[in-house]
DNA sequence: TAGATTGTTAATCGATTAACAATC
DNA sequence: TAGATTGTTAATCGATTAACAATC
């Protein structure tokens, strides 16, 4: 199905989803080719780039021709493992907790939220984002209950590394981590650091740049 | 006070954020002197990088010394302009301007949140991470009487490119764009596009692939 | 067929790492 | 002073872009 693929360099894979994004697009556009070249101005980007990129999976395109969208579509979705259904936690049912749960995108992407975790005993019970509320307390059984493959920290850091070394050695295998703090554990565990702030502060760096200079 | 800077690749300045996030770390627990050395190894990075990152900005550091933290922290926060109190406001009262409102180290580096706007008439007035929250009709006024840097759009894709525009043409300095599609608006002002599901799609591949190969 | 466009190799560009003289 | 560590130049590595033969 796919080419030999040892060491595709994590740049590349980092930009899968916002192909993966354009063509979703263009296929509810309607449309059912397009070449590298017009995909590349869309996107702002080379086409150059976008050939280079696709070729670390495999030739999904046809000269004279180029891409058909839907086929790549897929195939790019396949290559995320987005036809898996992972299963997902939360663990957190604050503010952030919330978001996430309701965020239709994961869902639409194939994700499947299972439950959502928090310290709090009064929440117990309740229902966020379709899901069950349970008490940190039953996130032993539950992980034995049920395969999760997915846990997204919506948790301040601290005590941030317990809960983590807890869902490792249940067998998690993906953290997306929201706390902010780098988690640093067993590399056979996948790990998504999200430092939302880092992203207010480079566009902060950008505006005093913009009115320093030009 | 700092070193000319004309081009500092983009790849630096992401980084920027998080040596402040560890000196801070390391400015909490009393330290006060660090090396190039130590840092690279507490961040698992190269001490050349670190010295060769530092360099675009100044020279901070001192011979057979190392940096002193409290200098370097202050000095990195002045360059990401964390010292502006730049201000903010949050389009979109839902469960990510809910989130976002209520996330603690935007203020702790400094952003003001100056309020919240929302297309529902019936959540005006009512309160959200401190601040009022205005139904969309008041925004032209309200940019109008309060100096507002940065916008953060909290609400879908749909329509997202009218209230960026609307915005940019109040005299907005920066977009942090959370819906699920790329602003393409005026070089003159930033824009920081946010794929929350990205993160959770190369997650997914990463344990795709530690399924398949190990 | 002629035109378009891929897949892939080669050339270029940029970023990271190594090395070391300067110096605290 | 001697040891440590910077700032900076040079070497290496990797990623992007350009070019083009292959071919639909």
């Amino acid at each position: 199905m796919e080419k030999e693929r040892k060491d595709v360099p994590i740049v590349v894979i980092k930009r899968l989803p916002r192909y993966y994004r354009y063509l979703g697009e263009m296929l509810g556009q309607g449309m059912t080719r397009v070449s590298s070249k017009h995909l590349s101005e869309k996107m702002g980007v080379t086409a150059s780039q976008i050939r280079q990129d696709l070729n670390f999976f495999g030739g999904f395109g046809q000269q004279g021709y180029g891409y058909n969208i839907e086929y790549l579509y897929h195939e790019i979705g396949e290559i995320l493992g987005l036809h898996k259904g992972y299963t997902t936690i939360i663990i957190g049912a604050g503010n952030l907790g919330h978001a996430l749960a309701n965020h239709s995108n994961f869902k639409k992407r194939g994700f499947r939220l299972l439950g959502v975790f928090d310290k709090n005993e009064m929440l117990e019970g309740s229902t966020v984002g379709g899901v069950q509320v349970y008490h940190m307390s039953k996130l032993d059984k539950f992980m034995r209950d049920n395969e999760v493959d997915i846990a997204i920290l919506a948790i301040p850091k601290y005590g941030i590394k317990e809960v983590a070394d807890k869902l490792v050695s249940l067998g998690i295998k993906g953290l997306w981590n929201f706390s902010y703090s780098d988690l640093d554990i067993d590399p056979s565990v996948a790990v998504e650091n999200v430092h939302l702030s880092d992203g207010l502060m480079t566009l902060s760096y950008r505006i005093t740049q913009n009115q320093t200079q030009p």
